[in-house]
DNA sequence: TCAAAAGTGTTCTTATTACACCCATGG
DNA sequence: CCATGGGTGTAATAAGAACACTTTTGA
């Protein structure tokens, strides 16, 4: 292998776009590096890769010094590597995201979870590296993905509300839906369960709460299926469902 | 950056999935390895991403040199990095595909394009290194991409009749369509142009030949657009839309 | 009794599906 | 004149979008 020798000088990361959903808004994890390159910036939780470990499993391991978390919804988004990315030499990065409840997390004693915080998504900018870009990507896969699976439950608690729902599905495509035609959509899919409890201590009407069924989503995901959610309003992309016939 | 010399001491490489149209059928171009590892076997063409060189540019680069071919629809797919997939060390390779019109191909003076070979997608099995894999990430990319954007059109010629067009969208979806509702579908998006010329020689009343209109097209990616198809005949995949409500 | 959010149906419009016959050409 | 694939329209169904009032609770 000698005359490869010269390709074997570069190094690897994965970086993870952990995201959550608090108080309305979508929120990104981001750590406030205390070293250089960028120190002082911003930026997403990553490190090199292992030698002998695989990139999911090292995306999982990011994730779980972090945040304790495992048995999350993580995917592999992009790979970004343009030549002067980084300062030490010829780094590419792996990009991941991940799904977290917000609830479940609590900082973790690892001097790298002591510099982490979370950030409204929305109002990010200026992060390390080519961050801004691995993040925009990111959250353009979970816009696509929140459309075709029902992955909005990542996000919230076990029990919630469809108005929470609701808003967790404007958060994420920036737009605002119907309320009676979302709970018609969410329901017809009967993927939900019925508590048949209800807030407590809120100032109005209590709503009804409801939990995801899992097993039933298993079902279907097995059989193979389609999952899909329109926006609402009159805000509508131009769509080709619209144009007429140009050769009668 | 001595804490992290360990770290570079990996490669990466890019691997190129080139889909053509031909036959009614969907062909990859494969290279009968002359080397080791895998020596003998048919792989994906591709190769170690230069020091000096964006991803990108290493994808077209293998593409290029290759086919001859430049300004092609190309995208970054998946990345593969598991620890022992190449015998040389630790090698990820970052997966690319890219639709070329298999008449625009002539086999190429370079000695790697000499081992070059068309073969049928669905009849491809035992590539070397993890290849398998890869292209069927990378062909089933291309089904959700088939039925999200207009990109059949790379893979034809120029002019193509609807005839042409529709079964070039069978053999990626891998189903059969109604032959009038894909026409009306299809001319409904306008993006075709008549262009008043028939087929000569055939055995047969003669099909019109359509152009692809690509200024159109970049006036409606450029306002954001929807484009989707759907299948058609009985063969229907469970879908939430049929599912009636669970909390009435 | 007020404020605040929960909950609920119907109508209209648009998109999707299913389906069968005549046409133009070359051999 | 036959074989082959080209070309066309309509009706039924399903999905999506628009839209406003009543209910329940805590303060």
């Amino acid at each position: 292998m000698n005359e490869f020798n010269e390709y074997f000088k570069s190094a690897f990361t994965v970086d993870n776009v952990i995201l959550g959903f608090d108080e309305g808004d979508m929120k990104v994890l981001l750590i406030k590096r205390g070293e250089e390159p960028y120190k002082g910036k911003w930026a997403l939780p990553g490190y090199f890769v292992y030698p002998n470990e695989d990139l999911d499993a090292a995306a999982k391991r990011v994730l779980d010094e972090l945040t304790g978390l495992r048995n999350v919804y993580l995917e592999q988004v992009k790979t970004f590597g343009t030549v002067n990315r980084h300062p030490f030499g010829r780094v590419i990065t792996v990009a991941y995201f991940s799904l977290i409840k917000i609830s479940d997390y609590a900082i973790q004693a690892s001097s790298i979870a002591q510099k982490a915080k979370w950030h409204s998504v929305a109002r990010v900018k200026d992060l390390a590296f080519d961050h801004n870009e691995i993040l925009d990507a990111c959250f353009n896969r979970l816009k696509w993905l929140i459309r075709s699976r029902p992955v909005g439950f990542e996000l919230l608690p076990p029990k919630f509300t469809l108005t929470e729902l609701q808003h967790l599905y404007e958060a994420i495509l920036e737009t605002e839906l119907d309320k009676r035609n979302f709970r018609k959509k969410i329901l017809s899919m009967n993927l939900l369960i019925d508590l048949d409890e209800t807030q407590e201590g809120v100032a109005h009407r209590p709503a009804r709460l409801y939990q995801f069924d899992k097993e039933k989503y298993e079902e279907f995901l097995a059989e193979g299926f389609s999952f899909e959610l329109k926006e609402s309003k009159k805000k509508e992309k131009p769509s080709f469902k619209k144009a007429s016939p140009s050769f009668p």
